[in-house]
DNA sequence: ATAAATGATTTATT
DNA sequence: AATAAATCATTTAT
């Protein structure tokens, strides 16, 4: 996958770097060489007397050359390490090499000076402060994934979000571990290669003037070499954690539906308020909860429901029909209490509804009458902002998992339904206005059915309000 | 294998 | 900021 294209670019990168230094390696044998050259007077002098002018006598330089390379023995090295030793111990050897020195020293300073110190570059600090955020670069956390892992089993709902993010957090911990082990390595690497040059620059001040500066500027241009190595190696790593993310984190690609229950849910406060489904943002929370899921989830949810169900309510109308069904048991139950209690409400002119963008969520099947009614219930008045709503919600929740069964509870739902609707006819006999009012009266129930502060409420105005006695559910 | 359903994201609007 | 609408990428159903 990418990661392996990743190690194995941060690995010719190594490679390529490497044979950089090998170049600064053989430059610097180089100078050694010739410095041997020059103070051992390394022998062969060119076969041909004249030097070459024209390139053939370079070419024949060359081979010469060449040939001689060749042809060096250890013996041959081992006479010129003898004749340089020889010249060390030369009696004029330490004041000719300290007039080399100055001479040097003279000409060195003018080199030096190009670059002082190393301003931080601020690529490297971009990916460095990135490789801490993603936890690549950070303290080693050993127990991270376990610690997260219990953390999420503890939550109970984000488990599955946990076991979702476990090959993800798999995958990160080998990019650090890789990230690490490379990092190690070119640091080793870097220092073995400065001790190692500095030993030889050491060696040869013995015998070439080598100023302390020389040295220091030697170590930098190493190190920065191996920096930008590190560099490279960190890029490639951010690569690598930044695919890994669009690949695992993107929850698009690993879209899960929601459960059973939790689409339930949601579905029931959906069309138990269809005609202003917005719920506040504690409801949200509160429907988060229930589900086991994200409060923006529950946006989405919510977002993706309206638009689609606007977009085709034909499509949608069993549902609709189902969940109003459902939500109407407890409708029936609080209705017929309030049909006794509240026998005259002032009808408030029910609100026209919902705001949805679009007229439309005007219902007029037959069925749809049932969606209607137990919509009713949050209908107020325009103050509906008040945090009513997860009462409903509630209720319906214990209902739910008490008898719902399927389609034959829904028949029964679907009869009592009815029967609440005659008697509403008949007690109150009006239009849909007064039907709404009676079938709002019992917005109040709470799921246990203590109503008792409803009659209150039937002093109309603001219904909604009942709602607060119960809302202390959190159960879970 | 294909279509439908679905959760998430993106863009535009207010 | 929140939402509508369009769209994407996946899952589920056919």
């Amino acid at each position: 996958m990418s990661f392996s294209i990743c190690v194995a670019q941060c690995t010719d990168s190594l490679a390529s770097t490497m044979d950089d230094q090998a170049r600064i390696m053989q430059s610097i044998g180089g100078v050694s060489l010739a410095g041997h050259s020059v103070q051992g007077g390394m022998p062969l002098p060119p076969p041909h007397g004249h030097d070459g002018t024209d390139g053939d006598g370079r070419k024949q330089d060359i081979g010469d050359i060449l040939h001689q390379i060749m042809t060096i023995t250890d013996q041959s090295l081992d006479e010129a390490q003898a004749k340089k030793h020889g010249l060390n111990c030369h009696r004029m050897k330490p004041a000719l090499f300290s007039v080399l020195c100055e001479i040097k020293e003279k000409t060195g300073l003018s080199i030096r000076g190009a670059q002082e110190e190393d301003p931080p570059d601020p690529q490297l600090m971009r990916l460095d402060n990135m490789l801490l955020a993603e936890g690549v670069a950070g303290p080693e956390k050993g127990g991270g994934s376990a610690a997260a892992a219990a953390a999420a089993a503890a939550s109970g709902g984000a488990a599955d979000n946990s076991i979702e993010h476990s090959d993800y957090r798999a995958k990160l911990t080998q990019i650090r571990q890789i990230y690490h082990t490379e990092l190690e390595k070119y640091e080793q690497a870097c220092n073995e290669f400065t001790t190692h040059v500095m030993n030889l620059l050491r060696e040869q001040s013995r015998t070439r003037p080598i100023s302390p500066k020389e040295i220091e500027r030697m170590v930098g241009i190493i190190h920065r070499k191996f920096s930008s190595i590190q560099m490279q190696l960190k890029q490639s790593t951010c690569e690598a954690v930044m695919i890994l993310r669009s690949r695992f984190l993107d929850a698009r690609r690993k879209r899960r539906n929601f459960s059973k229950q939790a689409t339930e849910i949601l579905n029931e406060y959906f069309y138990s308020h269809l005609s202003n489904p917005y719920p506040s943002e504690e409801a949200k929370e509160e429907l988060a909860k229930k589900c086991s899921i994200t409060v923006s989830q529950v946006s989405n949810w919510f977002g993706n429901k309206r638009i689609r169900y606007k977009k085709n309510i034909g499509k949608f109308q069993e549902e609709a029909n189902l969940y109003a069904a459902k939500t109407a048991v407890n409708a029936a139950h609080a209705a017929a209490a309030a049909v006794q209690n509240s026998q005259a409400n002032s009808p408030t002119t029910p609100n026209s509804g919902f705001q949805m963008k679009d007229e439309e969520f005007q219902l007029d099947s037959a069925e749809s009458k049932n969606t209607l009614l137990s919509n009713m219930f949050t209908g107020s008045s325009g103050s509906f902002s008040l945090p009513n709503t997860g009462d409903m919600f509630l209720s319906m929740q214990s209902l739910n998992g008490d008898s719902y069964q399927g389609a034959q509870v829904g028949a029964n739902v679907q009869s009592q339904v009815d029967t609440l609707r005659h008697v509403i006819s008949q007690t109150a006999g009006y239009n849909d206005a007064l039907a709404r009012n009676t079938m709002y009266s019992p917005h109040c129930l709470n799921a246990n059915g203590g109503w008792q502060d409803a009659p209150t409420s039937s002093s109309v105005i603001s219904p909604t309000e009942g709602a607060e006695s119960v809302h202390s559910d959190t159960s879970n």
